[in-house]
DNA sequence: GAATAGATTGTCT
DNA sequence: GACAATCTATTCT
């Protein structure tokens, strides 16, 4: 199979995939395949690892408290779109909006499965495409992907960023990584992972 | 594998 | 001016 076909052998999942409540929707992106067509190729990851975020109650949410700013205005659009952000100065996340309009949820995508593209994921990651760090955190998979502000607010319903249907196997879920700051809401059990997949970031404390 | 420290920069107070 | 939904290198066991 080469190249073009390939990559039109993947279909954009729906909006209506991502227009439900944002736990429903975080469960079911487990599994999942991330898709960016580019000009060099199809760059293709299995979702093992994603955080569901639901403000305003959240504290862990960007948008808690309602907080509606230039950066997490994304997170209040519609349904089936890219919100990105930079964090840590040097990293992209990479999220997927979701539930109705002017409701600021979303998930974030933690790690991935390489799939397709790997060997411009290596090169890009500078790493071998054996090495687990190729895409086991979310700034990671961003780099992978070529993942950056360019998708900010984009349309995954269709090419060229999109989710496509996939497989996936047991799934786990935990508390969310790396929110110290946000109070009793750090226990909250909004990670879902594949269980004994080894390219999951963190493994669980559980 | 686990723990630690330093890097790095847009966003918000 | 402080912080952040992190990463990397380094230094242990």
């Amino acid at each position: 199979m080469n190249r073009v076909s390939l990559a039109s052998s993947f279909t954009p999942l729906a909006r209506s995939f991502y227009a439900r409540p944002v736990l429903e929707v975080a469960r079911a992106m487990v599994g999942k395949l991330l898709v960016h067509a580019t000009s060099g190729g199809p760059l293709v990851g299995r979702i093992v690892e994603v955080e569901a975020y639901r403000g305003p109650e959240d504290l862990a949410s960007h948008s808690s408290k309602g907080r509606r700013t230039a950066r997490n205005e994304a997170m209040y659009g519609e349904a089936g779109r890219a919100y990105v952000y930079l964090l840590y100065g040097s990293s992209w996340a990479f999220n997927v909006v979701t539930g109705e309009e002017g409701q600021a949820h979303a998930v974030l995508v933690r790690a991935i499965e390489p799939v397709a593209g790997l060997d411009v994921m290596s090169a890009r990651r500078g790493m071998k495409v054996t090495d687990r760090a190729l895409c086991n955190g979310p700034g990671k998979l961003c780099k992978a992907m070529d993942i950056d502000r360019r998708f900010y607010g984009v349309d995954l319903c269709a090419p060229p960023l999109f989710l496509a249907e996939g497989r996936r196997g047991k799934l786990g879920r935990s508390h969310r990584i790396n929110i110290d700051y946000a109070g009793a809401w750090i226990e909250k059990p909004w990670r879902f992972y594949e269980r004994g997949n080894r390219w999951v970031s963190v493994r669980p404390r559980d």
